[in-house]
DNA sequence: GACTACATTGATCAAGTGATCAATACGACC
DNA sequence: GGTCGTATTGATCACTTGATCAATGTAGTC
């Protein structure tokens, strides 16, 4: 029984929702198109009315993804920390954070890494991704820049840049980690041990 | 024109070459039966000959891939490193080794996170990473604890297990940005940045 | 040379995929 | 109420995939 329906509603927004559901529950392998048409209760031809391709669909999905993330990261990310006027204290706080984060944003991040497989054939998820990672590193460039600011003796010659990339590493790998096994990865333990590794004596 | 041509040669390793050459090129999607079967101047019922199904197939080169891996990582990772009678600067250089290992085995990283993917739905690939990723991780402890008993009024509250969680998170997220960015990732300046970041200033 | 055991082939099947498209139904407008 | 544009359907095509299997070749044995 063809003809519209609801017209009204974004019915584009409802297949891009039901593409998320399959992905949460299948990843990205289980989001074909008769998948996503069933789960919207809609016809395959008009997920191919709305996005051409798959692989739009695919990338409209990622957009989506990478815009509530991100703007998630983002949000909670610079100004919510905790309130400290050390610079050092004010970045370890939000590399905890950032840490911390991890085990409940587990279902985007293992959507992440599928993309970012999906992306070495891929070049617009590979640009893409690439593009998220650098934003994700950057957002730690301000406070790297005033915690060596604040102590210019510690950090010869290092850039803020510099230091952003090995907290986005960090931060990359404890991702790995979480999802690989959630049960064994200690996030306290973890920051814990950070905190000793990079802490700095009071000169007595 | 059936019939055996070469009896001698194993003929399985052959194959499983052959899956390894598509792979390196073409990534894990790209090693299907008749890919791998045309690469290895074979017929396509010849792999499931030998490796029943393309599962059987990609579990055997995961074996063949940490074999080589994990065996060159471990003779390079403990008793290589800089001779050094610090405990701490030996294990910075353990990590400065593994580091600058990544660009040049770059190849076999990706393919590592390919497995990794796959592993999300496949069980027997996910134990085999997870036990594979345990064994880096382990690597490390010997060398953590060495250092730890070295500085025990810095290492207060810290465990070999944990340090060894925290390098081993860090080198994953040099490895994801190897492969993801490869002409962007400066290993020396990350290196001289880790450096800068733990290092103990003698107190005066 | 016949026989047997094994290796090897390639056509073939079933299942699933993305994509196309003629047919149709609905809403709006005159 | 006709007709026109847009949504929507579902059957259908072309293609790729993993897997099967009867047929066929080869080496070794007696």
């Amino acid at each position: 029984m063809p003809g519209p329906k609801q017209p009204e509603e974004e019915r584009r927004d409802a297949i891009l929702r039901a593409a998320y559901t399959i992905a949460a529950r299948e990843r990205l392998g289980g989001v074909t198109a008769r998948a996503v048409a069933a789960e919207a209760r809609v016809s395959s031809g008009l997920v191919f009315f709305y996005f051409e391709s798959i692989d739009n669909l695919l990338v409209a999905l990622l957009d989506w993804l990478l815009g509530r993330t991100i703007a998630r990261a983002q949000r909670g990310g610079s100004n919510d920390g905790v309130e400290t006027d050390d610079p050092a204290k004010r970045l370890t706080g939000t590399v905890a954070l950032a840490v911390r984060r991890l085990p409940r944003e587990r279902e985007r991040v293992e959507l992440f890494f599928d993309y970012w497989v999906l992306g070495t054939r891929h070049p617009v998820v590979r640009r893409k991704i690439r593009r998220a990672l650098a934003l994700y590193r950057e957002s730690f460039v301000a406070e790297a820049q005033a915690a060596i600011d604040a102590h210019p003796d510690r950090y010869v010659h290092t850039s803020a840049e510099g230091l952003a990339d090995v907290i986005a590493s960090f931060l990359y790998g404890c991702a790995l980690q979480v999802v690989t096994d959630p049960t064994r990865f200690d996030t306290e333990r973890t920051l814990a041990t950070l905190d000793a590794l990079v802490r700095q004596p009071v000169p007595a």
